[in-house]
DNA sequence: TCGCATCAGTGAAGCGGTTAAGTTCCGTGC
DNA sequence: GCACGGAACTTAACCGCTTCACTGATGCGA
């Protein structure tokens, strides 16, 4: 519990070589001073097992090579494989990823991000629940930030990587009403205060266009919520507790949401496919091998990771990059979970 | 990019109220100080939006309220999930849980222990890669380490969260032998170089106790990958690329591996439940929505979460605690990929 | 031969807190 | 009336590293 073993210290090595704290630093960081010295100094440190203490480094003001990976709901499975992935990536450039869950809470999602610039990360990612939270802009004028999914309004970021929302609704919305549905519910993801986020603009304006009855309602990501919410509007019980006509299709924000419908589609003993349509939006692993197959968005996880690694690491490197926002258009992986009906 | 925005410090406030240091340093901790300084330092520390810098607080020797969980492999999915899970319980005590990812490399693990251990997180949990590692007995002498899923051998941790293996797979042996199975594969997550986990071992114990014909077969928990493994199994052409016979059961030690056998039985079309059967290990969320829904075993993913919370928790407090070893028992959930068969 | 960069290295001042060891001041018990 | 003890603060020494300003040597062109 206590620190019994000291680590070894810079002053340490400094007495070990004869030299300055000040060369020994220096030299472990290959700057300033003379080759010979230099290995000298490494030798030395080696010898003694010294390793620099990040927190006191931090504290003088040097790097961390920590980065700071912020998901705005953990609970969501395609974030899970988000996060998972974006470590994955700074890890393989010496980095270490921290990987913080707000849980779906702004105020928490700013407490963690101010933590983390409190941490010295170098830099920061961030899928926001929030994007248009004040709190922001004094984030990203202390360390590089990298938003995903969204951008953050008030701040000057590093750099972006954003999702053709419109693009993806558009597909979608297109894509059902191909296969003859007209009366479809969309599921969004619950941000208890989400402000002033444009998919619901979206879906109506593209309902609107293609003559479609939709209905929007938010949904949480965790499993039981979503069924139960699913439930209500398999039932025609949805929304305001207004008997109404059940859906021939249900679009869903993300593909743990889908799942949801699955699970009260099984229960009301509808075939997904035939007496239901659904579709997804993130393509987690899994949603291939759902029966039948879901037919979701592929955005890309793997790329969307490196990118937005990548954005941040340049941004930490201090190197200009040429393009700081990256839109992804989304491809519609079909599957056999939206199928056609007669017209009606 | 630059810090323009310098944070308010404790100096300052000691200015504000005419005190030195050391008197807001206590007050603001509420030690030492005489109730009426006391609401004065608070005061004015409120009113310079004063916060406490936790990388200097740490340095000289404070606590962080940060709390380190290591995943050895956060590409399986339940893993996802239990981190997630750790994360918010240890968010609603107020810490912060950061969460890495080892990405099943044992050197890794232990270097971003160790990194934890620097940036002098309160406690550490940790579902280990490699738990007879030497490395984490230096790591557990300088902070609290509860481990989960497997014991550190070398180490003296705060508390550990187990699964009775042995039960596990019993049960689900003998499950699978009461259908009448005698002939199955056992997937196996690759460690790189698991060294003496037991599970090999009980496998085959149960398997002659039940005379039971078993091939145990390591595998990853990427889905591309186990569905790659699974194919081979299914095929005939496991292990050595000896022809041999084709299981009738895949018991697969994570859901997530399961999914990958899933995938590869439609591929072969054969129809889960009936031409194979399966059983995972996680009940991970969507394996309820499975078709068939996939019989698995349940350990409590939201207990375990909670109890190695505690652990950790108590062990930061320097409470003691009764039992320092939580034993998990499985719970199979019997669903619809396992089903009898005729002898042979 | 001199003046002036340049290079290698040193000293010391922080970074922003915590904490051990005083220093005052004051009420008490005897 | 006085030594004593505790409350309320202050002083100053760190924690371990970075970095600015500076000192000597050395090289070198003029």
């Amino acid at each position: 519990m206590a620190r019994p073993s000291k680590r070894t210290t810079l002053r340490e090595v400094a007495e070990a070589t004869g030299l300055s704290t000040a060369a020994v630093s220096y030299a472990l960081r290959g700057k300033h001073v003379s080759k010979e010295t230099e290995q000298r100094v490494r030798k030395a440190a080696a010898d003694l097992g010294y390793e620099a203490d990040p927190i006191a480094r931090a504290l003088a003001g040097g790097r961390t090579s920590m980065v700071g990976v912020l998901s705005g709901d953990l609970q969501d499975l395609w974030q899970q494989q988000l996060m998972a992935a974006i470590g994955r990536e700074l890890l393989a450039g010496d980095r270490y990823a921290l990987i913080l869950d707000a849980g779906g809470d702004p105020e928490r999602e700013l407490a963690l991000a101010k933590q983390l610039r409190d941490q010295r990360v170098d830099g920061l990612l961030v899928s926001p629940v929030d994007p248009s939270a004040e709190g922001w802009a004094k984030i990203a004028d202390a360390v590089p930030v990298v938003s995903i999914g969204d951008s953050l309004r008030r701040a000057r970021t590093a750099g972006e990587v954003l999702f053709d929302n419109r693009a993806g609704i558009d597909t979608v919305l297109d894509h059902l009403r191909g296969l003859g549905h007209r009366r479809i519910t969309v599921l969004t993801p619950t941000g208890p205060s989400t402000p002033d986020r444009p998919a619901d603009v979206y879906v109506r304006e593209a309902a609107d266009r293609l003559h479609l009855t939709v209905e929007v309602l938010p949904c949480a990501q965790e499993l039981g919520e979503a069924t139960a919410v699913a439930r209500r509007v398999l039932d025609g019980a949805g929304g305001g507790g207004a008997r109404r006509a059940v859906p021939t299709a249900v679009f869903c924000f993300s593909d743990s949401i889908a799942y949801g419908v699955y699970a009260a589609a099984a229960e009301a003993s509808l075939a997904v496919g035939r007496d239901l349509s659904v579709v997804g939006f993130d393509d987690h692993p899994v949603s291939r091998i759902l029966t039948p197959p879901l037919t979701t968005l592929d955005w890309g996880l793997a790329d969307i990771a490196k990118e937005a690694a990548r954005l941040a690491v340049a941004a930490i490197e201090g190197r200009r990059v040429r393009r700081k926002r990256i839109l992804c258009a989304p491809r519609l992986s079909e599957r056999g979970s939206a199928l056609g009906r007669g017209p009606g």
